[in-house]
DNA sequence: ACCTGAACACCGTTCAAGT
DNA sequence: ACCTGAACACCGTTCAAGT
């Protein structure tokens, strides 16, 4: 009787010493980016790499770190804009966007950053330079403080709210369902509602603009009269 | 030899047909709340309730199923202010501070709402009600949808990011390590952010204060002027 | 109809072993 | 030092069986 193979995963195997830090937060970005944060398990990621499980062991400790790790770096990749413009509150402006622009591209980095817990070393760069342009526009220290905070939760408040959405209207039939429960209201009931059903559905698919109409009002009620 | 009986885990078994909906999701609630989302299993649940862990799935399709409606049933008890008042905007700012109370009070339902799909139905009242007020403080259909979506955005993200914070201050050490690496900052490189430290750490402190800060700069720029 | 325990296919991680 | 496979303690869920 022949003594049959032992079923192999059909995985080409990484050489020796070709794995690094960097190498392995690579191929996490992109699990992450490409199926969600749902089937990034260190399994997958192994397998992405080419390599047995426990090969990720030698470089991080365990997820929780490497969900650290990638959080890190995507945060240090925030585009900021050039410095020194004579209009803080529209250079403002820009660096909000940045910090939209990664959370909208990159989802993976919002859903890490709800998971773990907050460092005190988190962006450290727009935080300064958020912080710099908010007193140059004449808010006290408190206020700019305040102003800060404030802007960064709407900002992932809205991107969360945005990536959210489009991942459930990926969803098989999820737009028609959508679309019959809100034909199907009680206008008696709910008259406003029944009423801005398509101007809701509208503003709702704007994106980035819906997130810059927001993001004016905001520094509007924030900013100092001029 | 006597033969030894199986161990048994210590739970008293309730009595038959005394499960339904109602229980399992009053238990839902109080484990998500008390030991947090990653906390909250189907056996755990099973355990609350004194019964063997395949018996939820009588009631419940799955895990999903009771997510969704654990979700429904937190979004219901949202608290609204009496109608009818003289001034829009203030009873608008009421609506939107009882989301926010609802979801510090209640991380779960916040938890919930980041991983489940979005519905049509979702708290459907809170919404027309919220339309119906901006309509009245004179904005146009499509800024209204606009405002509402943008209030709801912040909403979500300010309590979002006041129970991360909160849980993250739970961990041991946690004040202690965020403090010495403020202290420790490079104020040749982050000079704004080295001189706002302590209003930061201030203002993040501030809870529900600082939510209505923003709520209230927010509505000054979304509302006409009157 | 309501509820059970065993079993299955996952997960993160520990451990002893191989190079 | 770097990497492996087996094993452990979990998880959600399927299934056949008991009342």
């Amino acid at each position: 009787m022949s003594v049959s193979q032992p079923v192999r995963p059909p995985r080409r195997r990484a050489p020796r010493n070709s794995l690094n830090p960097d190498r392995i937060l690579d191929a996490a970005v992109l699990l992450l980016d490409r199926d969600g944060p749902e089937a990034f398990t260190m399994r997958a990621l192994a397998e992405q790499l080419g390599v047995g499980t426990m090969a990720v062991y030698s470089y991080f400790k365990g997820k929780d770190e490497i969900n650290d790790a990638v959080a890190q770096r995507l945060l240090d990749t925030i585009e900021l804009p050039p410095g020194g413009s004579a209009d803080p509150g529209s250079e403002l402006r820009e660096v909000c966007r940045g910090v939209y622009r990664l959370f909208t591209e990159h989802p993976s980095a919002l859903q890490l950053l709800t998971l773990r817990a907050v460092r005190g070393d988190d962006a450290i760069i727009v935080i300064d330079r958020m912080l710099g342009l908010l007193r140059r526009t004449g808010l006290a220290p408190d206020e700019a403080a305040r102003a800060h905070i404030v802007l960064m939760q709407y900002t992932v408040g809205s991107a969360l709210w945005r990536i959210r959405r489009e991942r459930a209207l990926c969803e098989e039939g999820a737009r028609e369902r959508l679309r019959a429960k809100l034909d199907a209201l009680p206008a008696g009931r709910y008259p406003a509602l029944a009423a801005l059903a398509p101007e809701l559905m509208c503003a709702q698919g704007e994106g980035t603009a819906l997130y810059e109409a927001g993001l004016d009002a905001m520094l509007r009620g924030l900013l100092p009269v001029r």
